[in-house]
DNA sequence: GTATCACAATACCGCACGGCCAACCGTGC
């Protein structure tokens, strides 16, 4: 049994314990295991073999045990008893906004509700209001979230759908009858939810009854809802379909083409091959009967006279205009970012020192980084008093003194208050090289309100970057009201930053907008958001947005040299 | 359930807000 696996169990465990009413500190430790073992770098297995897992901080005797008899035998007598006590249902009853634990428990022992089906039902006959601590408002609230869910319901993360689909491709890639694989469909395209995983693969027609035996019989597997010779498709245990199709390796890159879509983009194509006097579909390009010699992708969007189009811009938003006119972009990479600023330490609620941070960040082989802790007014995350910055500025100036190689910036991500000021005098502002302005309280404000609010921060000299700018959380909260392109266009003229946060939940500003952003003259900053060394790692999503949203190197901040990007914050800061 | 500078007993982000019910509890950041 994988880390994934584990970590996905523990993080079960805690769910059904919050539903038993069990103290949450225990709830806690299990929500911290999972979160553990996800991260971990060292091998599970290993740890296992030389009795090491508790010298992980978080891992005790009990999670020991635990991890042990999930390894060694790949099941866990206490979650089994543990998920006999409830209804599988009442799992997803917790997905809705509003209900928690406590509520749904009610549910369940009053009105005996253990699906999203019946709570409905029970909404709409109005059983909800005899319920102590439920009323009139609550079953409104819990059905406009039901209303939520059902939009979300079957979507992944991305992030969900790499992890999962690179590891199925690794290993049908060990497969010596596989010619070539691929991933395909959105997670291709990098959209940032996705409903299954996509596999596209070749190999002789002799052989593909024994590739779908491979395949359907791989570990770990939930169950095989179809098996076939050209398509089968399984579901592993946390619920997310994987198809595969199998073709021969001539049919490969129109298949693969094909099944990456998107599909208004594929509607657009075969609409331009058809004025060409092409027929394309997935088993090829022909002319008249005959089918075109295509051994790539790349070959066959030169055949159709086309630049090749890369799969994020899939989107029929003008991509092939551009690809025959050779106006396509130069999207930006990974590899072109060379520093972060919307990192946070052990200062705030950050996981790691300055000093880690800053020696992933020389790893990374990036030129800069910025520490941007949280500031006084998000508590919870324990923001950083005029004190502590004093402190963490004294600290960032030793470090720098030992790293030479690396810029080290002293950054804030200040909270945007209810009345748009950001959240210290102007005085200890001036401090700081640069400052993140995000909105983490007061989300229900009327769209003028809150467009206002975020206009005064864009407008204040001190603010550098606006985070997360519409607050959206995906599969769980949409995004607050706002008039977004008034916001980017403030942006524009102040020339503040726009972030693309790529932490995998909230992947904003969302790429729909980049491309206005873009032609409006804003820069947009990659950033990680990370709260540990390893979040630092998530840019590769946020590079995804940036891609789809059509970016380049010269619109994203954080791929130029140093001295550009400190001639911008210097720049922004003296503009009064 | 974990960690701890008391090895048995204690602390573990803490506050705002909404709604139901009358002073608080659950939810969410």
């Amino acid at each position: 049994m994988d880390k994934n696996e584990i970590s996905r169990i523990f993080e079960e465990i805690g769910v059904l314990m919050e539903l038993k009413g069990e103290n949450p500190f225990k709830v806690r430790a299990y929500y911290n295991g999972a979160r553990i073992i996800e991260l971990m770098e060292e091998d599970l297995h290993q740890l296992v073999e030389e009795n090491r897992l508790h010298e992980i901080e978080g891992i005790g005797k009990a999670l020991e045990e635990k991890i042990i008899e999930l390894v060694k035998t790949g099941e866990l007598e206490f979650y089994r008893r543990l998920k006999e006590e409830f209804p599988e249902g009442l799992l997803e009853l917790l997905k809705i906004q509003g209900l928690g634990p406590k509520k749904v428990r009610v549910l369940y022992d009053k009105l005996n509700i253990t699906s999203v089906e019946e709570l409905e039902r029970a909404c709409l006959e109005d059983k909800l209001s005899n319920l102590k601590g439920f009323g009139e408002k609550t079953t409104k609230k819990i059905l406009e979230g039901i209303e939520n869910y059902k939009n979300f319901s079957g979507q992944y993360l991305i992030s969900t759908g790499l992890a999962y689909g690179n590891e199925m491709v690794k290993v049908l890639k060990t497969n010596p009858l596989i010619k070539r694989v691929s991933l395909a469909g959105s997670i291709r395209r990098h959209k940032e939810t996705i409903k299954d995983i996509d596999i596209i693969a070749s190999c002789d027609e002799d052989n593909r009854l024994a590739v779908m035996d491979f395949f359907t019989s791989l570990e770990g597997i939930k169950d095989v809802k179809e098996k076939g010779i050209t398509k089968s498709s399984l579901r592993l245990p946390m619920g997310i379909n994987v198809d595969l199709r199998l073709v021969g390796d001539g049919e490969y890159p129109n298949a693969l083409q094909h099944f990456t879509g998107s599909k208004e983009h594929n509607t657009a194509l075969r609409q331009r091959a058809k004025e060409m006097g092409y027929k394309v579909n997935e088993y090829g390009i022909f002319k008249g009967d005959n089918p075109q010699p295509v051994k790539t992708e790349e070959d066959l969007y030169k055949l159709l006279q086309l630049d090749y189009i890369p799969p994020e811009i899939r989107e029929n938003n003008g991509e092939i205009e551009a690809a025959e006119k050779g106006n396509l972009p130069n999207l930006i990479k990974t590899s072109d970012i060379k520093g972060v600023m919307h990192i946070h330490s052990n200062y705030s609620d950050g996981h790691n020192t300055i000093e880690e941070l800053v020696q992933k960040g020389i790893s990374l082989g990036f030129k800069y980084i910025g520490i941007s802790d949280h500031s006084r007014s998000a508590i919870y995350a324990g923001g950083l008093k005029e004190e502590d910055i004093k402190r963490q500025h004294e600290e960032i100036g030793i470090l720098q003194e030992k790293y030479k190689d690396i810029v080290i910036l002293k950054g804030i991500e200040s909270d945007i208050l209810a009345d748009g000021s950001l959240d210290y005098s102007d005085e200890v502002l001036e401090s700081f090289d640069y400052i993140i302005g995000s909105i983490h309280s007061n989300f229900s404000m009327d769209i003028n309100t809150m467009t206002k609010r975020l206009i005064k921060a864009i407008n204040n000299r001190y603010l550098t970057i606006l985070g997360h700018a519409t607050g959206r959380l995906l599969l769980s909260r949409p995004s607050y009201t706002l008039d977004i392109e008034a916001v980017i266009e403030a942006c524009g003229k102040n020339q503040v930053a726009i972030e693309i946060n790529s932490n995998p939940h909230r992947l904003e500003l969302d790429w729909r907008m980049c491309r206005f952003a873009k032609e409006r003259g804003v820069f947009i900053a990659i950033e990680p958001d990370a709260h540990r060394v390893e979040g630092i790692d998530d840019i590769q999503y946020g590079v995804g947005v940036a891609r789809k949203g059509w970016l380049e190197e010269a619109n994203v901040l954080n791929s130029w040299e140093t001295d550009k990007v400190l001639e911008f914050l210097r720049k922004r800061k003296s503009n009064i």
